[in-house]
DNA sequence: GTCTATAATAGGATAGAC
DNA sequence: GTCTATCCTATTATAGAC
């Protein structure tokens, strides 16, 4: 990396933010050079196969943060709601309030979801499961991954809706009603 | 246009299938004159602005589409049931069942959003306005414009989600449950 | 209105000096 | 490891013939 100056994951971190804003078609090398400080000669020194080997890191390195930050909080310690409502204040810090669009959903359109399919299918995947886990423990047994898919579905929906209304309270109040829609009793069995 | 080939609607109704898969960043001109078969010299004909003009077409087209198709059904005649049921009918047939991305979200993100701002706030407006007024018209008043925001969000989501998983059972999953979800009755004041 | 040809530029990527 | 300089290709856009 440039010396002393920006550790890899310091630069992974700033590819990242270009990433989210942009997203894969639309991050030139050009901009990401300038996010992180190095000329593309250094990111190719570092990320030989191109912005390929660039989205690979920032999709590692999310998946990482994502992993200690969200995932495995939800299979820890404390009650089910507590730990749901960790992660909604996790989320709502990531993603500025809702300012900031969603990396995953970002890679997923545009013409780069065939060349990240496996990545971001680990990830959606490992999100699911933490969060099924954590509804399991809640009682909702029969209906937590279910319920855990549609709380994903819920945070990027209310990333786009938000982005696309340029209200962010829309971000807002999504993540507040979760905990309690998630968490509900499992409806009858008709 | 084509002379007789293709008319203007045909062409815009291609480039919009070019958006849908590929979002603005993605979408080539090269693209773009292969789906309609014009020439770029042709396209710029029709489009002098270019890409832009394009997609602006193709927003407008689309806001026309949902209105007659969606907007206009939800305020209609029949029951809400039956009109939310309809407005999900046409979606999952709209988005092939979840194979296809939603032009809305390709546009929201990438480096497009800041050019389409207002059409796409009209368009997820509008949206969210003809569901509330479904909602409201199911004695929802209160929760009916937060509930249909709620719908807005979850399509989105669910379409994110579904390619994200590469699963569209997932999109089809959410589209079923979303009317009994909107039409639940409001829960007590606490 | 449509085409071929071409301009102009930006993008991704590499060479080679330091 | 980083930089400057450069290459090549794709991309947007235009000119001008038909």
């Amino acid at each position: 990396m440039p010396a002393a100056l920006l550790s890899r994951e310091e630069v992974v971190d700033r590819l990242m933010g270009v990433v989210q804003r942009f997203g894969y078609d639309g991050a030139s090398l050009a901009q990401l050079s300038k996010a992180t400080g190095l000329g593309k000669s250094s990111l190719y020194h570092y990320f030989p196969a191109g912005k390929d080997d660039m989205v690979r890191a920032v999709l590692d390195h999310l998946e990482s943060q994502l992993r200690s930050a969200v995932f495995d909080p939800l299979r820890g310690p404390g009650s089910a709601r507590a730990r749901i409502e960790a992660m909604v204040e996790t989320l709502d810090d990531f993603y500025g309030g809702g300012k900031k669009p969603c990396v995953l959903g970002n890679l997923v359109l545009g013409t780069s979801r065939p060349r990240f399919r496996r990545q971001l299918r680990a990830i959606f995947d490992q999100w699911i499961d933490a969060l099924a886990a954590a509804l399991a423990d809640a009682g909702l047994g029969p209906v937590a991954r279910a319920r855990a898919e549609d709380a994903v579905m819920r945070v990027e929906g209310a990333l786009i809706l938000a982005h696309g209304m340029d209200d962010v309270t829309l971000f807002g109040r999504a993540l507040r009603q979760l905990p309690a829609e998630l968490l509900a009793p499992a409806p009858r069995r008709p």
